[in-house]
RNA sequence: GGCCCCAUCGUCUAGCGGUUAGGAUCCAUGGUUUUCAUCCAUGUUACCGGAGUUCGAGUCUCCGUGGGGUCACCA
């Protein structure tokens, strides 16, 4: 069975890039029927968070991704971590260093200026020595000294590193006794049976390490998949510092799960031509073989573009319960289905239809000057004051070809082109000269606010 | 700096030894429209450089260049 898990560390907000490589874990494991875990990594206390855990959650919960079974802290697991630390010490695979920080420190200065690579120096690594009684030991793992060890990585193929270039006995448990990372990852991995691990290329330089504690474990080691970095503009990877990596941000600017969704599947990942993904496809369709190898920079226009066709195809229904978060309540509206039918192939963003909303069912508060002089000469008053009387007369004005009748009436009578009630009209109507069909903004507020806002434009517009 | 990874339109990408190098987005133009948007059509723009292998290279190999990642008692 196919597991695989995302395990973030709680130090804030669920970032975009991270949520790249759940969705692309999360739909591995659902193709081939498999698991997907969520792991807090929390082993070092001074930065555990609490509420990062929550906005985690909450995020995962949003755009609708559920790991299976409960959700593994690994600060609830000390115990298992000393067991396994205690097994290699047994097994002399690892040994009690009583090096300082100062020492430690002094050391990498001394490699420093001799332009050597900085890294421990084992000298309690078979140390039988009286040992110092002052300083807390740490532990450190038994590396090999030498030899390839080699990744075999479904995205890069195979990588070989080299013990003596990049390894030395690395520290897996600290002096208060909690265990480091590389050995907690492996740990865990093995024991909750994560057989592919989807993450992050920066994580590549830490496998040859993981791999070390799952063979001195005994272990079998997963299959990775290496998933290049998601940059920002300026080709660097994308960090909190770039703006707008907060998943939740993207609900309150009004994108849909969806759109982010598939925004984020195509970042790296292609099947074909295809750029429309549902939920389902994505399940059915995804295979890190098809994950490319080089690095994509983020750009939201496509996003952009992709919410808005999801907005196009959202039922008006949903519409109304999305739009309800931005103030608009639509539930009771009589004509909701007209304005919404009308409003989203308009919008981008469900802010921006939330406003589109309100521009059309509040009566404006101001005109826009530069469209009020635009549509406000000759005789555009007079027109609108003549299709006050044409709406007066009529009754049962309530779809859009209504009003268009009794535009085109007007027009037809007086022998002058749509364009010439249409501007100063749209301008009384909505403050404004672009926006949706007349007639159907009419139809939607009704022939009592339509003729109460063309009148006040015609006493309330100097021209 | 050591080690590792990467390199096709501005951006996201297809390509898997023989293609007029494709799609999407963005941008521009035209059409539709009472405006704006949608929609439709059209168009501009790309294989980092150099050697090699081959009848033939964006595709394979090597070198260079460029970019990125990583080098903690963080994760």
């Amino acid at each position: 069975m196919t597991v695989t898990r995302f395990a973030p560390s709680p130090t804030g907000y669920l970032h975009i890039g991270g949520l790249r490589t759940a969705l692309f874990s999360y739909l591995w494991a659902r193709k081939n029927g498999g698991k997907f875990l969520l792991r807090i990594e929390d082993t070092d206390e001074r930065r555990n968070n609490h509420e990062a855990t929550e906005a985690i959650i909450e995020a995962f919960k949003w755009v609708g991704l559920e790991h299976d079974d409960e959700i593994f802290f690994q600060s609830e697991r000390k115990a298992l971590y000393t067991q396994y630390i205690q097994q290699l010490l047994d097994e002399n695979k690892a040994y009690y260093c009583y090096m300082s920080k100062e020492e430690l420190d002094v050391l990498r200065e001394q490699q420093m200026a001799a332009k050597e690579r900085t890294r421990y120096d084992g000298r309690y690594r078979d140390f039988d020595g009286e040992t110092p009684g002052d300083t807390a030991p740490v532990v450190r793992i038994k590396a090999p000294l030498s030899g390839p060890i080699v990744i075999r990585d479904g995205i890069k193929g195979e990588v070989v590193f080299q013990a003596e270039d990049i390894l030395d006995d690395f520290i897996i448990a600290r002096a208060d006794g909690t265990p480091t990372y590389n050995f907690v990852v492996a740990v865990d991995d093995a024991l909750m049976g994560v057989n592919e691990v989807i993450r992050g290329d920066d994580h590549l330089s830490n496998a040859p390490k993981q791999i070390v504690v799952y063979e001195a474990l005994g272990f079998e080691p997963p299959r990775f998949y290496h998933v290049p970095m998601i940059h920002n503009q300026d080709g660097k990877k994308l960090s909190k510092r770039d703006g707008a990596t907060d998943v939740m941000a993207y609900k309150e600017m009004g994108y849909l799960p969806e759109a982010l969704l598939n925004f984020l599947v195509r970042l790296g990942w292609s099947h074909g031509d295809q750029e429309i993904f549902s939920f389902e496809e994505m399940c059915a369709l995804f295979d890190p073989k098809d994950i490319n190898k080089s690095a994509s920079v983020y750009n939201t226009e496509k996003l952009d573009w992709l919410n808005a066709h999801y907005i196009k195809n959202s039922s008006n229904a949903t519409l109304v319960t999305l739009l309800e978060p931005y103030g608009i309540t639509l539930v009771s509206h009589d004509k909701k289905e007209i304005l919404l039918d009308a409003l989203k192939d308009r919008a981008k963003t469900l802010k921006e239809m939330a406003t589109m909303v309100d521009e059309i069912v509040s009566t404006p508060k101001t005109y826009d000057a530069k469209a009020v002089k635009k549509a406000f000469k000759g005789d555009a008053k007079a027109i609108l004051e003549d299709f006050i009387l044409k709406l007066q007369v009529r009754d049962e004005m309530h779809l859009p070809s209504d009003y268009h009748e009794a535009m085109e009436e007007l027009v037809n009578e007086k022998g002058i082109g749509f364009g010439k009630i249409g501007q100063p009209l749209r301008v009384a109507l909505l403050g404004k000269l672009s926006g949706p069909g007349l007639d159907t903004g009419m139809a939607v507020i009704g022939k009592e606010e339509s003729i109460r806002r063309i009148s006040s434009a015609v006493t309330g517009i100097d021209s």
